[in-house]
RNA sequence: UCCUCGGUAGCUCAAUGGUGGAGCAUCCGGCUGUUAACCGGAGGGUUGCAGGUUCGAGCCCUGCCCGAGGAGCCA
């Protein structure tokens, strides 16, 4: 008898197989009873009847706890009234693993920060499913995209011996007796592999040290970062779109099931297609006026502020040239406004903001020298960084695209925390 | 760090300052097509913690703890 996974049961209607896999749900009717059967593949209606097996096969469920472990065999079926258009009709049962009689989540009815303590049980539901494997296809997407373009992966270290941006709080650890502090962005090794290899990109975890508190952060994430050296800004945007267009596509393609169990409107996912529409820094701002913003010109926007300019568009949106001093230090200044820096964010649509910053880096020496004592950083740590304005400077641009904001967006969910396996939030690191 | 809201049964929530309830879950019983099944019955509580006001506090007051949402910052 063959061992299948419910995600392709289809191809086995009128054949005996075997399932292997956990109790999920049952409803019994007397004589008739419904197993709910997940393998980790999808979910499956299991169908007992009275008349049609032998009574110790019948009457061996009736105790069997919520999640225990068990192999199901039967006659896989074509019909209308299950769940899936397919039922197994079970010949026989062989439990694995009686679970203990308090699983503690139920069908229905928990909140999100009960459900977040039991992380660990809650991955197995439909939903959380669902979800994290479009995650995975937006990952294989990502990297199948920047492979087939010549791109080659150069992780950058987690660990590092100083800030990259050094704004943001880092996360700080022991490193032999000197300190260490995990990664915020692989970007300035990234510039480094990018004159060796030309195209690169690095993936990986990142770690802000941030006390936010809200829906678009988490503590630890993941971001992919592409870097490629003779790349201008526009030519860095063109393959932002392209690559967001892919990943969209994909999981278009091969996640239409799990797109369909979270409820998510496909038609708004299949306007994504290049191009994306182009917003300058000043444009935004004047947008934001007419919206009744306090914004000026010279602050970065807010919250509100991207929901505000992300409703204007059904694709995503790149905003373009900030104000320099709202940047980070090794943007490069727009030559002929030398106020705003030649670099690009990426606003989702439908309110969800950006999953992508960017931009050109400085190339010349003695600029990017001075932008490092303006930032008082460390000379010393960003000897290196400098080195590759020394021998054989090019013009160069990358960006770094938010994985788990991504995965929301495309998922249509409210809240970043579901897109990640185990998120590492605010004062929260259990399980 | 700041602002707002919240904490009552295992879970989700009710309860004019006057005897703390419901649905789900659990246990028992019933049902040959259930769809988070349904129907009947039972058990289940130091109302986050510590004080205070009151004849009487889940409810009002003070402090603390914890959670949620948001701000700042960012992907």
């Amino acid at each position: 008898m063959e061992v299948i996974s419910i995600n392709n049961i289809e191809n086995y209607e009128g054949k005996e197989v075997e399932i292997r896999g956990w109790l999920y749900n049952k409803r019994s009717s007397g004589s008739i009873k419904f197993l709910i059967i997940r393998d980790g593949t999808g979910f499956i209606q299991a169908t007992l009847i009275k008349s049609e097996m032998e009574k110790e096969a019948f009457e061996k469920i009736d105790g069997l706890e919520y999640e225990s472990s068990i192999k199901v065999r039967g006659l896989v079926k074509r019909e209308n009234r299950a769940p899936r258009g397919f039922e197994i009709l079970v010949r026989n049962i062989e439990i694995v693993h009686q679970a203990w009689e308090d699983y503690p989540l139920s069908l229905k009815e928990h909140g999100t920060g009960f459900l977040m303590n039991y992380r660990h049980l809650w991955l197995r539901s439909p939903r959380q499913n669902a979800i994290l494997r479009i995650r995975a296809e937006i990952v294989k997407a990502i990297r199948d995209f920047l492979d087939q373009n010549g791109f080659i992966l150069i992780d950058a270290p987690i660990l590092t011996p100083s800030a990259c941006e050094g704004t943001t709080t880092l996360f700080e650890t022991n490193y032999f007796g000197d300190k260490a502090y995990l990664t915020q962005s692989g970007q300035l090794y990234n510039e480094a592999a990018a004159m060796a290899f030309g195209k690169v990109y690095c993936f990986g975890p990142t770690f802000r040290a941030e006390k936010s508190k809200t829906r678009r952060h988490l503590m630890e994430f993941w971001m992919v970062e592409p870097e490629a050296a003779y790349l201008e800004l526009e030519e860095s945007n063109e393959i932002q779109e392209k690559l967001v267009a892919y990943l969209v596509e994909q999981v278009l393609k091969n996640k239409p099931i799990e797109l369909d169990l979270l409820e998510r409107d496909k038609a708004r996912l299949q306007l994504i297609t290049p191009p994306f529409p182009r917003l300058s820094y000043d444009e935004a701002i004047e947008i934001l006026k007419a919206n009744g913003s306090k914004i000026e010109w010279g602050d970065d926007f807010g919250g509100e502020d991207e929901t505000i300019l992300s409703n204007k568009y059904e694709k995503p949106v790149f905003i373009h040239r900030y104000p320099l001093k709202c940047k980070a230090f090794y943007m490069k200044p727009d030559p002929q406004r030398p106020e705003v820096a030649l670099c690009a964010d990426l606003l989702a649509p439908e309110g969800y903001g950006e999953i992508i910053g960017g931009g050109q880096r400085i190339d010349d020496y003695n600029l990017l020298a001075e932008k490092i004592e303006e930032h008082h950083l460390s000379r010393e740590n960003y000897e290196w960084y400098l080195d590759l304005r020394k021998y054989g400077s090019v013009p160069h641009s990358g960006f770094g695209l938010g994985i788990e904001r991504t995965v929301a967006w495309v998922c249509g969910l409210n809240h970043i925390r579901e897109t990640i396996p185990f998120p590492r939030m605010l004062n929260k690191i259990y399980p």
